[in-house]
DNA sequence: CCGGGCATGTGCTCACAATCACAACAGAAA
DNA sequence: TTTCTGTTGTGATTGTGAGCACATGCCCGG
């Protein structure tokens, strides 16, 4: 099934079910169904269903899903069943709320380097313990640590070299919360996180409507 | 031709354009095909005229698009041809970086006020002098303020609760940092940003690509 | 052992968004 | 003025994702 193209808002939403299952499992609850998922999760029963249809079968007709089992088997299909390597370039106030953001360690998401180009922070270490590098140890440094994610937190104008020096390292997937779009590689992965964009949504909606 | 339903894909790239725009102006780029403008936001030239086509006409036949002119007309689509006044509530690490965040200042996003449940916080003030107020105290200092949109930045669980204090506000929208989904009243217009949903995007992609 | 009830899994339909392709048209040059 | 170049604006087409409705099949009670 695995062949099938599969939409991305369908794994964006797998994302939203397990924080929807991860409740269930803190009320002790073992069986849900797609209906009662659905309304937590605000989506329509159906879409629920066939999302999951794209990976398989997790459910029992009649019953509903085990929420622990359907947890882990959405885990596994989102490659959550291990620890991801993170490396943050560009520690200003952003860059480090979240490498201290504690949501990401939960999720087995660790930062093991940081990066930064103003030499006043080089070499300082952060509140985790990191110690800050200069950008041109980047390639010496995230392949020393095994740093498989590279999370741009640094402003606009730098980013796209920030990226290019990431895809050179070379890291596998880059997340990107500098507002630009960034030119990757034909296959290589970026995902931008974009407040601003967000917040200029909210804007016109506002304003039209 | 506002009467048309606009897609929300639309809104989002029409932000985009404006920082393509941003950087032509300050190249000094008077004029813009979509041909060009496409290729700096990575979409499709059809996409952005069609995009534009939903709100008049803003270009000239064999010539293209009159940069600051069309700089200026989106904006105005958007609702950025004025201030917006936001108030921040949960002043951890995130929410503390998001006021000091220079980028928000520059686009007409003010935060005009500051709340957190820590008793410790209280009546403190952050870096740009917000005086910290309890969170009982919202209603009043956001009317008193004149507050438009509230930045939800605090621990997941608390989400739904602050998000209900705001609609009675009543501010007019909702900007979302927890890692839930908010139910709100029908037509109450909630964005939220998500970055352990892309973090799962990309450890999908590296996982299964 | 068998039948009723119920929730899943899935083929089909519909709606919408992205892309294509071309006609309309502005400006420059002869 | 007329022709030619080049880019917009837009009808037509394609592709894709969401929702519906029903058949499938599991569990439980009698």
């Amino acid at each position: 099934m695995k062949f099938l193209k599969i939409p991305a808002a369908t794994i964006t939403r797998l994302s939203l079910y397990t924080r929807a299952l991860e409740g269930l499992i803190r009320d002790q609850v073992t069986v849900v169904s797609s209906k009662t998922l659905a309304e937590l999760c605000g989506v329509n029963p159906a879409q629920i269903r066939k999302d999951l249809a794209y990976f398989g079968q997790f459910g029992v007709r009649g019953v509903g899903y085990y929420v622990k089992e359907l947890m882990f088997d959405i885990k596994k299909i989102l490659g959550l069943n291990k620890e991801w390597s993170l490396a943050i370039v560009g520690v200003g106030n952003l860059g480090c709320a979240l490498v201290a953001h504690e949501n990401f360690a939960k999720q087995g998401y660790r930062f093991v380097a940081a990066f930064d180009a103003d030499p006043i922070k080089i070499g300082r270490k952060l509140v985790t313990g990191l110690v800050i590098h200069a950008p041109d140890k980047m390639g010496e440094v995230c392949r020393e640590k095994g740093v498989e994610i590279g999370v741009i937190c640094a402003p606009a104008q730098f980013a796209q070299d920030i990226a290019n020096r990431l895809v050179e390292v070379p890291v596998r997937g880059i997340l990107n919360f500098a507002p630009t779009q960034i030119q990757a590689p034909e296959g290589f992965k970026v995902e931008n996180v974009d407040f601003s964009v967000k917040l200029d949504n909210l804007a016109y909606h506002l304003t039209a409507g």
